[in-house]
DNA sequence: ATATCCCAAATTGTCAACAATAATATTGAA
DNA sequence: TTCAATATTATTGTTGACAATTTGGGATAT
């Protein structure tokens, strides 16, 4: 009977209970982001359904969600698009992130431990070390780049602005990363003001962290509106 | 023949066709704005399916999305509860509004039309009217209010901010609103400060419709603390 | 009286079949 | 040949039934 009660609890702990549902919408989710389900392309509820071995009622349900999350369009009768970002709404993406994360900078000043600011230092040396090696070089901005914003918008104790940009935009800002194969744009400029905002946020200036922090992002969506715009003159002149 | 097509395509411009699921999704979602559906209560499916006339299928659909959304947590074989917003929650969101629709005005200041301009005009002066009355007071504060705001994001042009303020975070104040029965604080000051946000968008001055619009936010956060702090203090000597 | 175990009822999760709609192929006429 | 109407096929929407799990109550032993 004891016995019964430990291997019970220990199934708890290991093999936490989750739907067909649940697990699928993982999955698709996963696979839109890694861009293995096209941006754009329609959803076939009986292949997908063949695909994850599941019938159509709980893979109905996990679009349903994806809906809820934008990250699927339904028409009905018609059936379900996979979520498609333009150059535009990666531009509104950018202007959102500015204020928010500038908010995350503003309140991790105030919030983060000394533990935290240790982390942070410890993400950027080991950025620094990526950096200085060839093939670093792309690691850095396409993972680690976020990692960095994610681990801030941690430390601000704002449950729902981590929702809102760890859950949400960063997924499409990875999305429309690997959907443009984009190369890493001014690493070591970006590396600089990472420090600068560390810096910023472990002597508690909250108000010059979140203005280094709107200024990075704002960098960062010029370098990639510059980037855009000679990519689309080369297509005119081609 | 002809009077076919006309007739379908009147019959196309008026009757839309949607889904039972979405229907649902709609009536559910008002009704937890509203605070039909209690904050933090469950949801029985045979029951909501009975009540509105629909098989399990399409309304666990609705609640999938609802999931998404955030406005209810599904629990794998316990069942959906209504999402439920606490203080420390609604702190959180109004920390978020105040970055938000400081955006939102900057935008507004540089997109914004003269029509723009005179609709928001028109409906403070509105306001004023309803001010003056007694009753109007109530008014005011409880729907007017956010209106105001939604016509300013509604000025931005940025799609996104539009949905994340007006298709979520409001909605989840108006439900705390309902839901604390919250009475009319501070609407005079808070028309005063409508009007230099419209002063300043109408000049075309980006950076002072920001700056006015968080500290106009960030008073309201804090008549929401006092008034918070209050009624604890009230709850603790009782 | 309290706690534990077990059984019954209710609820959630899943599936397969059917209905309704849209997409595609085919036929016929100009 | 080309366009339009029609028939066929495929896909989406909906339902009811069944399986699995949780919940609640009651009997029993301490």
């Amino acid at each position: 009977m004891v016995i019964d009660l430990i291997s019970d609890s220990v199934a708890n702990q290991s093999i936490k209970p989750s739907t067909l549902a649940d697990d699928v919408f993982d999955r698709i989710r996963t696979a839109i982001v890694k861009g293995e389900l096209a941006p754009g392309s329609k959803i076939n509820e009986p292949q997908l359904s063949r695909q994850y071995g599941i019938s159509r009622g709980p893979l109905r349900e996990a679009i349903r969600r994806l809906e809820g999350c934008k990250l699927v369009e339904i028409k009905p009768n018609i059936g379900a698009n996979i979520v498609h970002l333009d150059i535009s709404q990666i531009i509104e993406i950018y202007e959102i992130r500015e204020v928010l994360e500038g908010l995350a900078c503003k309140l991790a000043a105030a919030n983060a431990t000394s533990g935290d600011c240790a982390k942070l230092r410890e993400l950027l040396t080991h950025h620094e070390e990526q950096i200085q090696s060839e093939n670093g070089l792309r690691y850095y901005q396409r993972e680690g780049d976020l990692d960095f914003h994610y681990q801030i918008v941690q430390c601000s104790g704002n449950q729902r602005l981590f929702g809102m940009l760890c859950g949400e935009l960063y997924h499409l800002l990875r999305m429309y990363r690997i959907q443009t194969a984009s190369e890493p744009s001014r690493p070591i400029q970006a590396f600089k003001e990472h420090h600068q905002i560390v810096d910023s946020i472990e002597q508690s200036d909250g108000e010059l962290a979140e203005l280094l922090m709107v200024r990075h992002i704002c960098n960062a969506k010029k370098a990639l509106l510059t980037r855009i715009q000679g990519y689309q003159a080369s297509e005119e002149t081609d």
